[in-house]
DNA sequence: ATGGTCGTTCAACGA
């Protein structure tokens, strides 16, 4: 079963896209971020003529999660227990959904952007991440396969930034924010994709200044498996080709080969 | 050429 993530940044500006690396690729499960799209915009008939099922979270022009598979799609789940809100009133964000796919509970996860270092979205962004790690904790223990897969908008390593000195004072790379990302680690799910790919490579290259064409990008898009997944994972790839040309996200797709249970 | 962006929706914001 091949399983993938992808920030497509607007599933409607990105359709056709999207639609040429499904059948590329042959993805099984395919978790999305940014749809950037309420749920009646979602171009649902585009995965079912591809051959797909899909369930999406979309509460307005913002965020939006979805997952697309062509192997089952059962017990959706939209947000999480617990899942803080944002905005004055606090509000919910589309920023997580959860499906069983092939007897795989998968998520697709889009983390808070945090903004700037004492911006006050820093603080949902950590809370955000508290809560997931809590109920990480809560999955790992029941035993069963699972995978938080995302934009997590943390670089873990020094090595997942072009340039640390560029970045020192800037959000992605702060001790608190890479603290909460160990948390969900050390809460039971492996980064499965790193052992598979070379120190440097990245996942997201900014659109502004040229940043793909100079390499200057981040690795902030993970695929987090329970340890009974993880012993099934045979391989890993990010399909940096995805972000050339036209049209193209300015995230690349974060795929995983994983055998039959 | 010594800087170079995209989405949302239509002035400004988010990333």
């Amino acid at each position: 079963m091949r399983i993938a993530t992808w920030n497509v940044n607007s599933i409607r500006s990105r359709m056709d896209r999207v639609e040429a690396w499904v059948q590329r690729s042959g993805v099984d499960v395919l978790a999305i971020q940014e749809t950037k799209c309420r749920e009646d915009q979602f171009p649902f008939d585009r995965f079912e003529a591809l051959g797909y099922e899909v369930a999406h979270h979309g509460l307005s022009q913002w965020n939006g999660v979805a997952i697309a598979s062509r192997v089952g799609l059962d017990d959706v789940s939209r947000g999480f227990p617990g899942m803080p809100h944002w905005g004055e009133p606090a509000a919910e964000e589309a920023r997580a959904i959860g499906a069983t796919c092939n007897g795989v509970r998968l998520w697709s996860l889009y983390v808070p952007n945090g903004r700037h270092l004492t911006d006050p979205h820093m603080q949902y962004k950590l809370a955000w991440l508290e809560q997931l790690r809590v109920q990480t904790s809560a999955w790992a223990a029941g035993g069963e396969p699972f995978a938080l897969m995302g934009d997590w908008n943390i670089a873990p390593h020094d090595e997942d930034v072009w340039s640390m000195e560029y970045y020192l004072d800037k959000s992605h790379v702060s001790p608190p924010e890479r603290a909460a990302f160990q948390g969900v680690l050390d809460a039971g799910v492996t980064d499965v994709v790193r052992p598979h790919t070379e120190p440097g490579t990245f996942t997201y290259w900014d659109y502004q200044r040229l940043a793909f064409q100079k390499r200057r990008g981040m690795r902030i898009d993970f695929i987090l498996a329970s340890q009974a997944l993880a012993d099934r994972v045979r391989g890993a790839a990010i399909d940096r080709e995805e972000r050339k040309g036209t049209g193209a996200s300015d995230h690349a797709p974060v795929v995983i080969e994983v055998a039959d249970a």
